[in-house]
RNA sequence: GGCGGGGUAGCUCAGCUGGUUAGAGCGCAGCACUCAUAAUGCUGAGGUCGGGGAUUCGAGCUCCCCCCCCGCUACCA
């Protein structure tokens, strides 16, 4: 358990797009945050590392829709989240940033030495160049016609009419998204680690690693064994938001932003520690542990351990102990739909209940499955725990001791069944912050506090001090005794707590350790205590529910059948990224005739069935007057089949016929998507004649 | 559809390699106490462990089928 030297702890970089909730804080920083206070109590050699993660498309795409520069949104989001950290405890060694010079150096020469001993596979494609914004495009963010079906916007991957695969030069009369222009080929290289070849690698390192986690195993084996296993990756992108491809003919080309940002953990240990940080990244007797959400599981089990294992130099990570997802009030947590509890916004409104969230966080983390947060939860864990049983223990006591013995701690003897306990607590509590067993340790921490209570409605000071003045000590003694262990057991979790009882105590915390704890005398007879105050205030009604209503009032309605949203940001320019990020550019201009040529025509929908064996599609027959016809429409999880049946809607007559699961769609039915993503259908206000030309 | 994770008391969750009466907290009911932020302590009621089948002397935990939730992936607007 301890052979370790020392500990290398990193917390997922948090993506510089947006302000961080509480579900950011009960995945990954606040487990982090315990885990690293009780390694520094155990005076554990340990570097705590994170940083903003600055890099990536959708950085830039805030910056263009907002009229700043990507160094602007970043340098915002930078100081929001580090702001938020610092006041909640989050104890990191360094907040660092991947748009720091250290790090541009570090991911180059990480990159250049792949390069140099020829780990890459360098491929030279021929992709499309905007010439008015002079950047290369990714293949999203080219249109055009779709060489199989003639719909005029389809993307450079992909038709969403016909569903065909593309690439962007099957486009026919392409043009940029960007500027509209009309894009020009130009050769361009792009290096890909050969995931592949290294597979063998990689699943003998997960093999090592049996004891992780369940979730983040599974999840692993998922990857390596699911379909032909792994394929080799692009680590360089053409943007001009990133860290610049340090080789020859790499201009205007900056490195993946999947590659530079688990660097980044490297480069903040740099800048902490520019002498000595190779032995955190370099020296088999250290403990390299990355905490994360499960959603970047794949990236610090697979991808970032194959990238060092390619490097060679460095020491891959012995734990990943990924959370799963916490949804709020019965949903998913959503940064578009603004479905979230702020961090920033809550240090506002409840000010100085920084642990008072950390302790309800950690007690309902979502350590094995998705779990739930709720406001009247958090009222209830706040009120009945943290002030019933443990404030109201330290106040009860101190207010005893002062009232019975001047605020001194009275004179006693050690009680060996006390200690025993104590202790039994201690060890459970350690042995659960060893394990990633957060949740268990805060409860059995919580039941070392129900003790003290248990202990004195047993031995009843205040009927004894009538005429036991000695037996009366003795039961404060113990009491104390154990305030004391509490303040040191509950610093990783409550820091501000843990503080704060110490002042009480009048103790010097750092005179006191993890080893400490346990002990039966920690406070000695004659010891003057501090001044007592309460640690907790109870959450009022109103408070919550304020904060229930806001929730309400400052996010959209969910639609029926729920939405496909990210929890956390997605950093790939992709069709299913967060909607309502941005509205979309406006397509380059057209003539009439151009339009002329799309028949439009209305329709009622007469049936509508699943699609056997997709998620999405729809299969509907539509009558358009001179007849009826079979469309198969990808909406399956925006309506329930039996709501649309009499519905009259636009539909695209002459669409060219396209066969989607076997089953041939003759036309396409117009929809409008709004920015948090929902469908509506785009129908003639009044009922007409089925088969009336739109125009 | 494929893969991974999960479905355990009203609620939130524990349950190790299968073994006697399935656990905790909250909530609920009753009792005790009054030092304490009307806080605390004790006692109790509450579960066909998603459904069905199989293996076993014995399964919440193993195997097969099905249903539901989450994620990835596929189909796709």
């Amino acid at each position: 358990m301890s052979e370790w030297k020392r500990y290398t702890i990193t917390a997922a970089l948090p993506y510089a797009n947006g302000p961080v909730h509480i579900g950011h804080l009960a995945g990954c920083y606040l487990p982090a945050d315990i885990y690293v206070r009780y390694l520094r109590a155990r005076r554990r050699d340990v570097v705590f590392i994170c940083g903003s993660d600055e890099h990536g498309v959708p950085i830039t795409i805030t910056a263009r829709r907002e009229g700043v520069t990507p160094q602007q949104v970043v340098d915002k989001y930078h100081r929001i989240m580090g702001d938020a950290f610092a006041e909640f405890g989050i104890s990191f060694s360094i907040y660092s940033r991947t748009s720091s010079q250290t790090h541009k150096e570090t991911a180059q020469g990480f990159f250049k030495k792949l390069y140099d001993e020829g780990k890459f596979i360098e491929q030279e494609t021929e992709q499309y160049y905007d010439e008015e914004v002079k950047q290369f495009l990714a293949d999203r963010y080219i249109q055009g016609t779709c060489p199989v079906c003639g719909n005029e916007n389809a993307y450079g991957d992909q038709c969403e009419n016909c569903g065909s695969s593309l690439s962007p030069t099957d486009l026919i009369h392409p043009h940029s998204m960007l500027s509209g222009s009309k894009p020009v080929l130009k050769k361009t290289k792009n290096w890909f680690l050969p995931l592949d070849k290294l597979q063998p690698q990689i699943a003998g390192y997960l093999e090592q690693h049996k004891d992780w986690k369940i979730n983040v195993y599974g999840q692993c084996k998922s990857w390596l064994e699911s379909g032909d296993g792994l394929q080799p990756r692009s680590m360089t992108r053409d943007l001009d938001w990133g860290v610049p491809v340090p080789v020859p003919g790499a201009e205007g080309k900056v490195l993946y932003v999947w590659f530079d940002a688990p660097i980044g953990y490297i480069s903040a240990t740099k800048d902490l520690l520019p002498h000595t940080w190779e032995t955190y990244w370099k020296d088999k007797d250290t403990r390299l542990i990355h905490f994360i959400g499960k959603d970047n599981i794949v990236f610090h089990c697979i991808i970032f351990p194959a990238m060092l294992m390619d490097h060679g130099e460095f020491i891959l990570a012995d734990n990943v102990p990924a959370n799963e997802f916490l949804n709020l009030e019965g949903q998913k947590l959503s940064t578009s739909r603004n479905w979230a509890v702020w961090l920033h916004e809550y240090l506002e409104e409840f000010k100085d209940k920084q642990d008072e969230l950390r302790y309800v966080l950690t007690s309902i983390a979502p350590e094995t499955k998705d779990s739930e947060f709720t406001w009247k939860d958090y009222q209830t864990r706040v009120n009945s725990e943290l002030v019933g049983i443990f404030g109201n223990l330290v106040n009860r006591v101190l207010v005893l001791t002062d009232k019975y013995f001047d605020n001194q701690v009275p004179e006693a003897r050690e009680c060996g069944e006390l200690k025993t306990f104590t202790t039994d607590q201690k060890n459970k509590i350690t042995d659960a912050l060893e394990n990633f067993r957060f949740r268990e340790g805060l409860s059995e921490l919580i039941n070392l506090a129900r003790h003290g209570n248990q202990l004195l409605s047993e031995k009843e000071p205040w009927k004894t001090i009538k005429d036991n003045r000695e037996y009366t000590g003795a039961t404060l003694y113990d009491c104390l005794q154990i305030i004391a262990n509490l303040a040191i057991l509950c610093e990783p979790f409550l820091p501000f707590t843990s503080k704060k009882i110490f002042d009480m105590l009048n103790l010097d915390p750092a005179s006191l350790s993890w080893e400490d704890a346990g002990r039966q005398d920690l406070l000695k007879p004659g010891h003057k205590l501090g001044q007592a105050a309460l640690l907790y205030q109870k959450i009022e009604e109103e408070q919550i529910e304020k904060q229930v209503e806001k929730l309400h009032s400052q996010s959209p309605q969910t639609p029926k059948g729920g939405l496909n949203t990210k929890t956390m940001e997605n950093k790939e320019p992709s069709s299913d990224t967060a909607p309502g990020s941005a509205l979309k550019p406006l397509s380059p201009e057209i003539v009439f005739d151009d339009f002329a040529r799309i028949d439009l025509r209305a329709g009622t929908i007469l049936s509508a069935e699943k699609v056997e064996k997709a998620d999405k599609l729809l299969k509907l027959t539509v009558d358009l007057g001179f007849e009826v016809r079979t469309i198969v429409s990808g909406i399956a999880e925006h309506f329930k089949p039996e709501d649309l049946i009499g519905i009259q809607v636009s539909v695209v007559a002459n669409l060219a016929p396209r066969k989607l699961r076997g089953i041939e769609s003759k036309g396409m039915i117009l929809l409008a998507e709004d920015t948090v993503g929902r469908l509506h259908f785009v129908s003639p206000k009044d009922l007409t004649e089925n088969g009336s030309i739109i125009k």
